[in-house]
DNA sequence: TGAAATAGCAGACAAATGTCTGTTATTCTC
DNA sequence: GAGAATAACAGACATTTGTCTGCTATTTCA
């Protein structure tokens, strides 16, 4: 390779590793060397050591493909959840409607696998924001607390609601005037609560 | 170590080898020897060549630490972009609120370098489903076409609002009776486009 | 009981990968 | 222009890691 500016050619092995790490597979240094067409492989490493030592990136020396974003360590730990279709009574299956359908989330202190995400059909909730085509993100969790908004199946159709307790009982509220509110009946179908919803998302584009 | 019931081994294996994937650092086969006490490297090939068998993860022969989970072909490809804090007059400096906020955003078609994300302050856009402390994603664009929800600089200050072009002058939105829409005047400030808002998210946790 | 399947072990080899020493070319700075 | 700093190259070695062959033990099932 050529000989570049200083810290022209650094940057760039910066971004290309980066994004390597933020798609799962760290490169070794040899590809390092072969995506710049280095002759050498310690013109490689050279800019990684550099960047390691910037604190730009981190490693564990003597092991493979180590090499780590610093951010990483708080902000990574991204779970895939499944994005749900249809919800089937009773239990909640996981029935994908399109069994490619994953989301991407940060995890905190829950365990991804007690996730998973809808997309919003109607307009119950736009007093709260959520507009029909938005995601959900949903804990599955047996119960609720007032307030909350939850995603509870009603018959066999699950459904965005916020949670409250009226006159001793519990209902399921929408927040938009033109729908009413959702109580149980002795006669007519109870409502579980699947989880409560812990993130919307709306993509405009 | 022990003789374990059929599959008993395998699951345990698998498990542990998809969480270490998603966090970032797929492990090598004496890796997962060492963690499951194996006296043979080949104890735990076998059951990684099993996995693979049976189509739950993916690998790449010959090289290192690259066992994938088969899903993550399809939906990886994430990109970390930076919460900012501030918008700085003029240029839209990089200048990070706190440098540790990042944000996970699956990446399509645009590159992660464009997008940023801002909170949103003042329930100006109440009526679009976007209400104060959500977050917006935004890509950096200087244009944009009407009914587009941007984030523009008015003076000093970054706004989100719809776009819309009235009697052939670009007028600037709000989506809420209380505010008034932002003209360009000849005297006052004029304002910027920073970019196009492509994903809203809320926290409800 | 005995064959088939699964689990696990032993030891080795080969390829991939990280690391090292030394050299040359280009740019920057004083 | 000389020295320092950076970029790139050459060739090698050591470790890590993937892969292979052959073996024993336990379970399953006909």
């Amino acid at each position: 390779m050529a000989y570049t500016p200083p810290g022209e050619t650094r940057k760039k092995v910066y971004e290309f590793v980066r994004e390597r790490i933020l798609n799962g597979s760290p490169p070794t240094v040899r590809e390092v060397q072969r995506a710049f067409g280095f002759r050498a492989v310690q013109s490689a490493r050279q800019h990684l050591e550099a960047l390691v030592a910037e604190g730009k990136l981190v490693k564990d020396s003597g092991k493979a493909r180590s090499h780590r974003l610093p951010e990483l360590g708080r902000v990574r730990s991204s779970h895939l959840i499944p994005m749900l279709g249809r919800v089937q009574a009773g239990e909640l299956t996981t029935a994908l409607q399109d069994p490619g359908d994953y989301l991407l989330v940060q995890k905190t202190r829950f365990d991804g696998r007690e996730l998973f995400a809808l997309t919003v059909q109607g307009e119950s909730m736009l007093g709260a924001g959520i507009l029909p085509g938005d995601t959900v993100i949903v804990r599955r969790q047996p119960a609720a607390r007032p307030g909350e908004i939850v995603v509870a199946l009603v018959g066999e159709e699950a459904t965005v609601k916020r949670y409250r307790q009226e006159k001793g009982r519990v209902e399921l509220h929408p927040e938009n005037d033109a729908f009413e509110p959702i109580v149980p009946r002795e006669d007519g179908e109870p409502f579980s609560i699947l989880g409560k919803v812990i993130e919307v998302r709306r993509n405009l584009e």
